[in-house]
DNA sequence: CGATCAATTGAGAATAATCAATTGGCGTGG
DNA sequence: CCACGCCAATTGATTATTCTCAATTGATCG
């Protein structure tokens, strides 16, 4: 590596720092902006809980305030599929204020701690309280933002590039939350990867084969859960460059 | 066609139309509330006008009156895609809140009057008069239902049955704008609709010509950019089958 | 009438899915 | 403690689907 890219890369990850620093402070703030302005019910969920159903009727936002959870959209016709995984800081169950009924499941992944919000109660405090009105449209603007992302990536990645970007992200959201990124405990088995990847179980497997054989990942423990990721920013290059063609053998 | 499914057919229909009515009353009462309570700046827009562009500071929300749009996400490294199609009552701009700049480009199809609301203006309406407020939430909520069901169907459906579900989609839209539905004019290219679909030019061709000849479609003009749609529930059947791996010739 | 652009169609290549066999962890019960 | 069964993951062989490349047709417009 050359001084000009060496510096060009310091200089990058120093803003990528501050992103960071800047994205887990938005995150603080907005807990306790919300903690204080509207009552809240905090529950414990345990891997595999239903914070909600499709079907409910809607009532409640939710706060995801530790662990993790999916998000798994059903069709009339039986067929279901994941569609977002969310972490601490991330909000729940927008999608069920439009017909009054949520039209997803949301399934706790691991340990944590839910908010519930009553809407109404969320509501009337946003009326009080102009700011947490600005936060919760900011916050439903960055859910559309994060599908239409995820619809792009399914549509123009290659299946190595798509598990790349899955990892990608699932760093920096780990990343922008204060926990390590370096390695990851994938709490999702290679077919709910899949089904959120658009990639049957074997894909997904092949791929993180693939990647691991590139250096680009590798694996921490027996059973190949444990993710390590020596460099974020390599992934982010080969999702770019497998865009335009570049394959692992 | 026995009489028992023809009597259920028939119900089906009823409750469709009944669902299609109250949908068509839902978006003129929108408007009209919109138009009571905020500013509103009516700009007429031609096939290719940008209504918005990514970059763009978020100062304004969009409400298409007459016409349609599409909204095209534009990545870092280049990679463009169309991740919605809009119709009259539909909302544009969304994705600006959380940043204060747009993520997308909005660009009209054809000829139509697009409403743009200053958000601040927008927002004090809001906190005024309530039910403004939850309109505007619904609609969120609504646009984030619709790119997880887009989601899903890329992930789930082969190409013809995504095909197929984009015209069933298109049909049904105009049905519930009170437009013909048994003929609609595509005012995109095969191109546009490969890339809002993740296919190429020619799957999208290759699968209109399937379901051609399956008579599922039929073209009404020289150039096949007009499609019939004899049966739009034909079509629904189709995606739902397909999905379980119902191939055409 | 020719130029241009969109659309279609065919042949062959590439990618991912499917089917099938095997390995490896992990927990349970002898 | 070890054997067993179970589940997840991997890997290989083959098939299917979609993409790519290429040629052709058709419509539209000056």
């Amino acid at each position: 590596m050359n001084t000009v890219t060496s510096t060009a890369t310091a200089r990058h990850d120093l803003i990528e720092a501050q992103e960071t620093r800047r994205e887990r402070q938005r995150i603080t703030d907005m807990l306790a902006l919300v903690a204080e302005r509207v009552p809240v019910q905090r529950r414990v969920v345990h891997a595999g809980d239903a914070i909600y159903r499709s079907g409910d009727a809607f009532t409640h936002l939710y706060l995801q305030n530790t662990g993790c959870c999916k998000v798994v959209n059903s069709a009339a016709d039986g067929r279901a599929q994941m569609v977002g995984l969310l972490f601490r800081g991330d909000w729940l169950g927008f999608d069920g204020i439009a017909g009054g009924r949520f039209r997803c499941d949301a399934v706790a992944l691991d340990t944590g701690e839910v908010w519930a919000l009553r809407y109404d109660a969320l509501v009337a405090a946003c009326a009080e309280h102009p700011p947490l009105m600005a936060l919760l449209h900011a916050e439903m603007s960055r859910v559309i933002g994060r599908d239409r992302d995820a619809l792009m990536a399914l549509t123009t990645l290659s299946a190595d590039a798509r598990v790349a970007e899955f990892l990608r992200l699932v760093a920096h959201a780990l990343d922008s939350r204060g926990l390590r990124n370096d390695q990851i405990t994938l709490r999702m088995t290679r077919a709910e990867i899949g089904n959120y990847l658009g990639l049957t179980l074997e894909s997904v497997s092949r791929a993180l084969s693939r990647l691991a054989r590139a250096q680009l990942i590798g694996f921490a423990d027996g059973a190949r859960r444990e993710i390590r990721i020596p460099d974020v920013s390599a992934l982010a290059d080969f999702v770019g460059h497998d865009g335009a063609g570049v394959a692992l053998q």
